[in-house]
DNA sequence: CTGAAAGCGCTAACAA
DNA sequence: TTGTTAGCGCTTTCAG
């Protein structure tokens, strides 16, 4: 119908004085100014070198000189490949929706990084799994993403097992549980637990409490490598059920350091912000750390080595983790079948406790 | 050509031995099972009005069945609108790749929340700007983003600045300069850098230093005000640029405070994590806050509650400020053209200066 | 209320 | 090396 009016220069509208270029969306209004056909403009902007050399930079002027981009949705659609890779956090485990712990989030920024570096979208999703039932399903199957990393696997294990089941392309941060389905990366978390338990004997804790939510999986693995190792010395396990979230986490630690603060001498906290808050009641409740009550966290986060006395923590490799996770799907979205990635996890001494090395 | 064996329900591949029911993925294929056309599948899923209520059930049931689900690619292709914001951090001002500034992980969250809500998608990109020249114009322009969220104005104002002359749904975190063209949301950082300062005084310090990245706008801002505010007191303040990273901070902070520890009696860390390292480095060396050392920060990050001191600071509401960058985004996408939106910042004085409230 | 038909903008055979 | 053609899977007129 108005193809006619493609070649005219003029605007007979005459709202845009300014450079009244004849605006170049699509493929084939590039071919037409190239005087080539679509097909060649494709092959063209695709570097293809089934085109002549000489065409191919005339027509990457052309594109230039009037900005012109491929449109990514009909590309991506007739590719059937959209580039784009799907991250969700499941937020199961807590109530409060607007937590970000900085654990995840440090995470995501160093999958962010790995992602980008291999010509990968990231597609950003943070789902709280009460309200929607199948959220990874509904992800997944909508041919928006390639493949799907899910950060955290809060209390939806089961979910990603089923999902795992016939889907290949994915990839989870979390724990691993032998006998699985879906391919997991992170630390193990029950050696996590019996080394910071270990530490606080061997540095004479004897009545020892854990601070964690255990409903979340790698909580609960903490948890139990902790109880392991207090049972192999001979020593109580309290457990003292903390939340992630700040204001909840602040009011349970200042309940339990009520009811058991006389009654205790070591404390493992299972993540690092709720041994940072454990440790700052402490200090304000003038016990000495870790001259009365020596302290474990969990991760290494960078606060770790910011507070006074510095943290005696398990570090996780945050960052080698994430790249692990965006090299593993590659290799699945590629059709390899991957194994699980376990990594050890790393005692670092600080001064919230008596120092004592673990002896290997 | 094979559109014959769709209906049939054996295989005679013999590979699925598991329910050989015809996986169905297109429109099409649902469309043949409900025995109507694609156009009526499209329209129920859609839950128009235009279709009976009965094949509409029907047909939901019969997707529901083989758990279907639409083609978003092709779907958006179709309608030509993709649903995806694109969420961009530029790191401009920061060489180091892999820092992730908690405030910016934090306001992300918050977006991503509310965009959710809205029914959005969100496409998360880091960029190092150095890097990749046309950063913004490259996300804008694959048609793959309806509208741009920036998560700070790094040292790229005049970049965004650009951008913003003919592209209309974006809106930008950080700092608003009169006159400017794109919509930016944030606090008013020159009126907080001069409330940090005016506090300092108004406690009691005399001779203060400022540490911050002079190359990121809004610390720039920080300083300014802070500057003015120095002048109208008539007390001089002292430049001591400070990076975010972590390493490199550290170092910097140390060598600040060993040439300059003994002739000040004040700091105002341009962000709560500066703020907290400096407390760390003060209290190591013996020195008293804030009976000898007054320290401010910025932001109000949870950490900025959890030192001992707690750390008098600015506070930035970034929950309020992340729904408000999608809301103005929001509209923008809806024609509408929508103004700046400058916050104001409040001082909340904890433990680390002597605790004079701004007067008003 | 439903079906037929025409594309969204691009890519990939297949010919020439 | 280039042009032509047939779709990717969906939505949306336009008839009926």
């Amino acid at each position: 119908m108005d193809q006619e009016s493609a070649e005219s220069q003029q605007n007979s509208d005459g709202q845009e004085a300014s450079i009244p270029k004849f605006a170049v969306r699509t493929i084939t209004d590039l071919a037409k100014l190239a005087g080539v056909s679509p097909g060649t403009v494709s092959r063209a902007l695709a570097k293809s070198d089934k085109v002549n050399a000489r065409t191919r930079d005339r027509i990457e002027a052309i594109a230039k000189e009037h900005n012109f981009q491929l449109n990514q949705m009909a590309s991506k659609l007739r590719r059937r490949q959209t580039g784009i890779i799907g991250a969700v956090i499941p937020l199961g485990h807590e109530r409060s929706q607007h937590i970000s712990d900085p654990f995840f989030t440090n995470l995501l920024g160093h999958i962010a990084d790995a992602l980008t570096e291999n010509g990968y979208d990231l597609m950003l999703r943070r789902v709280i799994p009460r309200r929607e039932e199948d959220w990874l399903g509904k992800l997944i199957g909508t041919g928006l993403v390639e493949g799907v990393l899910v950060v955290g696997q809060s209390d939806q294990f089961n979910q990603i097992e089923r999902i795992a089941q016939d889907y290949r392309p994915m990839v989870v941060w979390g724990n691993y549980r032998a006998g699985q389905r879906h391919c997991v990366v992170g630390v193990n978390n029950e050696r996590g637990g019996f080394m910071a338990l270990d530490h606080l004997v061997k540095s004479g804790a004897r009545r020892i409490a854990f601070m964690g939510d255990s409903h979340a999986v790698e909580f609960a693995a903490r948890h139990s490598g902790a109880g392991a190792a207090a049972k192999q010395h001979g020593v109580g396990l309290l457990n003292l059920p903390t939340h992630l979230s700040l204001t909840r986490m602040r009011e349970e630690i200042s309940r339990h350091l009520d009811q058991h603060l006389a009654s205790i001498d070591g404390i493992f906290a299972a993540a690092d912000q709720i041994a940072s808050e454990v440790l700052r009641q402490l200090l304000q409740r003038g016990v000495q750390v870790p001259g009365q009550v020596q302290l474990v966290g969990f991760d290494d986060l960078p606060l770790a080595d910011q507070t006074t006395p510095g943290l005696t923590t398990i570090r996780q490799n945050i960052e080698y983790g994430g790249h692990q996770m965006v090299e593993l799907l590659l290799r699945r979205l590629n059709g390899e079948d991957t194994e699980s990635v376990v990594m050890d996890p790393v005692l670092i001494v600080r001064e919230s406790t008596r120092g004592q090395t673990l002896s290997k």
